[in-house]
DNA sequence: TTCATTTGTTTGGTTTATATAACATAATGT
DNA sequence: ACATTATGTTATATAAACCAAACAAATGAA
C-alpha cells in the first residue's frame, strides 16, 4: 500500500491543490487523486512534488507492508 | 532530465536485469528501459527498486536541471 | 568451438497516469 | 443573499508505463 504526506505538507505551506499543481505542472485533479491515494505518480512528478514541498521523495511517499503486491 | 543509478547499483550487487525484475515484480525489459532512461517509472516501482538496491529513492533518481519541462 | 546466459532491441497489446471538462458542495467575503 | 474560491467527484480521452514474446549480439564457461 502506497502512502503519502502530500495533503499534510501542502496544508502546512498554505498551498491550494491548484497552487501545487501549477508549481509541478499538473492539474489540480491530479493532485487530488494523489492525495486520495488513487494512483502512483511517476518518479518525475514525485521528485517535483518533493522539491515543491521542501522534502525528500522518501519522506513524502512510502510503502506500507512489504509492498510485494502493488504495482 | 531524469537520471538514475540503477545500472550502476545493480552491477554492484551482481544482479542481472532479470534478477532485479523478479525482486521488484517487473519484467527485465522494464528494467532495461529504466536503465536506458526511456521512461519514468511509478513511485511505487521506484520505492521497490530503492529497497532492492539498499538505497533511497532520492539517491537512485534525480532531476537534472530545473526539471520544469519534463513529464 | 559450442552452449548457456545476459543484454539490446523491437513490436503489439493491456493497464494506468494524467488532462480536460463538468457539476456539486462547503466556506468566505461583500 | 450573492459571488468567489477551494475541494470532492465523475466521465471521457489520450499518453505513457508495463507485459509478453521474439530475435540478434555479446559474453563467458566447458
Amino acid at each position: 500500500m502506497l502512502r503519502n504526506r502530500v495533503k499534510e505538507l501542502r496544508a502546512r505551506y498554505g498551498f491550494t491543490q491548484s497552487d501545487l499543481g501549477k508549481r509541478v505542472n499538473v492539474t489540480r485533479q491530479t493532485i487530488a487523486f494523489i492525495e486520495k491515494g488513487e494512483f502512483s505518480p511517476s518518479i518525475t512528478l514525485a521528485l517535483k512534488l518533493a522539491r515543491a514541498l521542501e522534502t525528500s521523495v522518501d519522506e513524502l511517499f512510502w510503502l506500507e507492508g512489504d509492498g510485494e503486491d502493488e504495482k
